[in-house]
DNA sequence: TTGAAAGCGTTACCAT
DNA sequence: ATGGTAACGCTTTCAA
């Protein structure tokens, strides 16, 4: 490349750099070779040499049924893979796909200047192995035993409550949550803001834990069961994805119309939510900002830059017909 | 690194990756050395040293509406990317997610090994400028104007006629379809499959072309002129995804029963169309089957190996309440 | 069984 | 304004 315009290596990575040393008539020669030749430079040959590879990665969580779904087939978790690839393209840089790392092996394949780790567990072994190795790493939402402020979530407290206001503004006296295991901060900072908003109003909180990785069956059992109290609700909170649809399903066995008898809110809004009968209100969690504000954040991380805390992200109460009022 | 475990770089790369020419005892010396400096390979260094990266790119059209929505918001799209990731990593390599390359800039950050483009549209720049780079590319579904074996795709032909009969067995006598830009080699093949399945019947064939931008509205509308024709159709086939809901919305508003007046059938699955009223039968287009192929076919062509030419994948017909007969 | 040295493509530094 | 050289971390080749 640098023979065939006839200068230095040199001043062919000051023109392609841009570094303004290079006499024009010079740097004309050698784009014009440039183009010739079709040389690109190499990433890897910057990558060693700068130590930056200038690809942040993304580790969605490993199902146990296989490779095959380590993406969660929510539309959540589509808006916030593209808005990451997006931003971190806006950036400069790239985004891997990967799965978590869960060994050194791992590590060594994943050469990033950061990591991002999607929906991490309680004491997530990932981050320990990340953090060991000392990869800059940030979490969407928080692992609720970290004391860290590099992460971005949702605001939970602000959507429950919104989503409870509503509730009551259009009509309900006693509102359920669906809820799942605590072990992710989604649930149990939701939990949490729904307990402290009933202790507010003077209600007493009535909430069941069902299991996420069959949200539909296992919300209608929940709802069904609820339905048989003395004093069942009149209006439900079904936090996991998909447990609004089996809210639904319980109610149309047990002949309850919704919204006319249970009000729904979906704690997670995804097309299902627009499309079932009737169309459920939603707290919309707003994958796409969490998604630029987790990229954004780790440049910061990356860059050396400091924050003074976490970044929340405010949620947004999406209105269908099942919380109208009568 | 070498230094601490007081052996060569060479035996210290000969051990990691498992040459067999290593003494034992040397080997678990270094290993433990590897494991008390917290040493990892740099990916930047062997790639340089190897020519090769490690890396496959996955490539989505970028939308006009800006970086933010590069990827469809379809559970298909999710679907191939997660599957995609999934098959990379199986080969011990990893997935870049990026916009489709425009430029030779473009392509200078691309430093990758090979590169999938999703769904390209006819004569498709991106692989023009791929293909002059001299990347290796492999197309999931292929440009409709490009003499080129290295694709893997949707066997339309093979759906679109057990879509078809289907129809007919379940007591449909006139199908129409509702299709969209034949840019892309979904909508061509398949409506070709159906012009041809249409002569083989000797049945007149009644094709409407929507926009697949804004499919739920425009498909409504083509089945509202439909319903209103002297000989209007018993059962559509609906192809762009998200279109087979604008066929219920004009269903529903001309007070036509489905599937009793009018079947249907999605020429795509989603989750939205099992929880629509009725639930839509849907082409189940095998996105994750479709994304090991690609992977598949772009390891053969990295490696060298040739293929005898495309890879089809067959499709599989989810029925649904939509096509029920009496 | 092990080591020394060259070289992958790039950029920073020092010379000219 | 431009060029030479070293160095980034690894693997391959050749030598011991």
């Amino acid at each position: 490349m640098a023979s065939h315009a006839g200068v230095s290596m040199t001043t062919v990575s000051d023109v392609v750099n841009g570094k303004g040393r290079v006499d024009p008539a010079t740097r004309q020669r050698v784009l014009d070779s440039v183009r010739d030749v079709g040389w690109r430079p190499r990433r890897s040959a910057r990558a060693l040499r700068s130590g930056e590879t200038g690809i942040f990665a993304l580790c969605f969580p490993r199902r146990e049924h296989g490779v095959q779904d380590w993406l969660l087939n929510a539309d959540y978790d589509m808006a916030l893979v593209a808005a990451c690839a997006a931003a971190a393209v806006d950036s400069g840089r790239q985004l891997l796909l990967a799965p978590r790392p869960t060994d050194l092996e791992d590590l060594a394949r994943l050469d990033v200047d950061g990591v991002i780790i999607a929906d991490p567990q309680e004491h997530d072994p990932a981050l320990r192995i990340l953090d060991q190795a000392g990869i800059p790493t940030v979490t969407v939402e928080r692992d609720i035993r970290r004391d860290d402020k590099w992460w971005v979530g949702t605001d939970n407290t602000g959507g429950a409550n919104s989503a409870l206001d509503h509730l009551t503004r259009q009509g309900a006296r006693r509102i359920a949550l669906l809820t799942a295991d605590e072990r992710w901060s989604w649930f149990a900072d939701t939990t949490a803001a729904y307990r402290a908003w009933c202790a507010d109003h003077r209600l007493r909180p009535l909430v069941r834990t069902i299991n996420a990785d069959d949200p539909r069956t296992s919300a209608a059992e929940a709802v069904r069961s609820l339905l048989r109290l003395k004093n069942p609700p009149d209006a439900v909170l079904a936090l996991p994805q998909g447990s609004a649809l089996g809210v639904l399903d319980a109610a149309a066995a047990a002949g309850i119309g919704v919204p006319d008898d249970l009000k729904l809110i979906a704690g997670i809004d995804s097309q299902t939510l627009m499309v079932s009968q009737p169309p459920v209100t939603a707290i919309n969690q707003q994958p796409m900002r969490i998604a630029q504000a987790a990229v954004a954040l780790m440049i910061k991380r990356v860059t050396g830059d400091d924050v003074p805390g976490p970044t929340l992200v405010a949620t947004d109460l999406v209105v269908r017909h099942s919380t109208a009022s009568l």
